[in-house]
DNA sequence: AAGACGAAAGTGGTTGA
DNA sequence: TCAACAACTTTCGTCTT
């Protein structure tokens, strides 16, 4: 197996770098990036998901490893070459496209380790299983070799990805902690997220009410009789259509105040609007809707006597 | 005083001509 | 491409506990 000491962090040209040999990892002590200097890793890893794609190949070329070592516009090339030239005008070209060629391949090398620290962060802020991230980072690369990120910032893109890949996965985050984990709007995230999944034509089903419900309820501290009363609510809601065309996470919020409600936990609309990313008024209406379809209300009424 | 409620106006996205 | 439209938000005033 080919390994490269690092020299320096491509991320702040710190020299104060360190390599653990038992987990194979190097971090920088000073911006604290984590640096991967193994790109065969990388290459296997990727090439596992698609096998279509040999432009990008790693294993194996030690080129891939220089260039990932000195960046943009340093080792321009064999010098040998260079001296056989015979006119300027042929050593202004070589040096032209020499640099040119190196700047293409490796943007998306380096994109790419940028992009994946960015996406580990992101996605351990947010204690996203393992299997998500993966499917995150594919999504990113995908992307990336689409050229998708191009007039985009490269967070949003990992941001994207991330939210498409934790929805494929039922384990949905709303675009808010989305948006704070990854300090990118909210906005932003959701309209590269619409737009890779469309370019990608990845398909992903209406995110389901009841994904939300654990989480919601465990911000709130409420019991676990709570908690399966408003995935039986939600349930009922369904039945009767009344889920589809709304928001998922105003439903989960609505059905959490009114389990709260009848189990006499009760906790405001504002606290839950807070944890559901949503507003009291949309909760409100769900609210409404839901005790005025399901005959909550004599429910609702039974507890609050007591 | 805080929470719940509802009306009205505004936002960003979808849809259909 | 544009206008109508649905869902949701913001803001604000009023009622209830």
């Amino acid at each position: 197996m080919i390994r490269k000491q690092l020299k320096e962090c491509p991320e702040c040209a710190s020299k104060n770098i360190f390599r653990d040999t038992n987990k194979g990892e190097t971090i920088c002590r000073d911006c604290g990036l984590v640096i991967e200097d193994r790109m065969v890793d990388f290459g296997q890893e990727w090439r596992e998901f698609d096998d279509d794609s040999r432009s990008k190949r790693r294993a194996g070329a030690p080129t891939s490893q220089t260039q990932f070592d000195q960046g943009l516009g340093t080792e321009v090339g064999s010098t040998s070459d260079f001296y056989k030239l015979s006119s300027d005008r042929e050593r202004d070209r070589f040096f032209r496209l020499r640099k040119w060629n190196i700047r293409i391949s490796t943007a998306i090398e380096r994109n790419l380790k940028v992009a994946l620290a960015e996406l580990k962060r992101v996605s351990s802020f947010l204690k996203l299983p393992k299997s998500v991230e993966e499917e995150a980072a594919r999504i990113y690369r995908q992307a990336v070799q689409k050229g998708l990120v191009r007039g985009r910032s490269m967070e949003s893109v990992v941001a994207g990805a991330l939210y498409a890949a934790c929805r494929r996965h039922e384990v949905p985050r709303t675009l808010d902690e989305m948006g704070e984990a990854s300090g990118i709007e909210k906005k932003e995230i959701g309209r590269t997220y619409r737009f890779v999944t469309r370019e990608l034509e990845i398909s992903i089903k209406p995110s389901n009410p009841a994904d939300y419900i654990p989480r919601f309820a465990s911000a709130l501290k409420l019991s676990a009789e709570t908690q399966s009363k408003s995935v039986e609510i939600l349930e009922m809601a369904r039945d009767i259509e009344l889920t589809s065309g709304r928001g998922p996470t105003g439903i989960a919020a609505a059905a959490l105040y009114v389990a709260s409600l009848i189990h006499g936990e009760k906790r405001t609309q504002r606290e839950v609007a807070d944890v559901a990313g949503v507003t009291e008024v949309t909760i409100r209406n769900r609210y409404k809707e839901l005790i005025k379809k399901l005959k909550l209300t004599k429910e609702v009424e039974k507890s609050k006597k007591k």
